[in-house]
DNA sequence: GGAACAAGTTCCCTTTAGGAAACAAGTATC
DNA sequence: GATACTTGTTTCCTAAAGGGAACTTGTTCC
């Protein structure tokens, strides 16, 4: 991927292509949460009460609905842990692990936007 | 980042940390253009007609403000080209460049996912 | 002079996202 | 039996995002 252009060396459905995945993937993770709920959730199982807490200024119902939605595509796991108070605890996937390398770049890139804004 | 957990060994304010940088990171790419206009930029400079061909399904006004917000983060640059119709091409910027990670990733991850979703 | 193109802007409207608060079902506790 | 806690759900409402079409300004082409 040198100097390329999309309107000359690539063809034009090879560059569609590459703006559909990109689009898919912004699709999965669309929502003002999701993306948080996931990294929270890679430090460790929570029950619902814990990412309420944790994730700061999600509602229930945002909470609850992200959670559903993560569910369905397969990224998160939720078990319910039968017990007297049954306790519910969500996981990542190992396919919600796939995440990782995008997860770990918007953290980076956010840090050096930080810098770059604040710092010189 | 072996078993940690938020509450546990890692201090609440390194987990809040991370999950604004990456809250940062989505603010500056939020909108439902960008990633594809940056993605659309990164094969190559390209006039406003250009991008509204390419980008497919955006219209004039969603453009023209996802352009401003892009330029104003200092992710890309308008060039305006004095010639007898006066052009004006936009292209990334160095800065803009530092997201290709981030992209290189949605686009991986898009293609994995549906491979899976159509795959076996 | 009329049509066409480039690069937007403006206006108006619809859709969607998101939030607050109340409610619910089951259990446990006092 | 009343209260509280957990895990949500439902309802209602507002704000923000997004879309379409027409308009604009300057230029060139016929």
């Amino acid at each position: 991927m040198d100097d390329v252009n999309c309107s000359e060396r690539h063809t034009l459905s090879q560059c569609t292509r590459e703006l559909k995945a990109i689009q898919d993937t912004m699709d999965v993770l669309n929502g003002k949460w999701k993306i948080s709920i996931i990294s929270d959730l890679r430090f460790g199982k929570k029950r619902f009460s814990d990412l309420k807490r944790e994730v700061v200024g999600i509602g229930s119902k945002m909470l609850s609905k992200e959670l559903q939605e993560l569910e369905i595509n397969g990224l998160i796991r939720r078990n319910v842990i039968s017990g007297r108070p049954v306790i519910i605890e969500y996981e990542i996937t190992d396919y919600g692990e796939t995440l990782n390398p995008i997860i770990d770049e918007l953290s980076k890139w956010g840090k050096l936007h930080r810098h770059k804004i604040l710092g010189t």
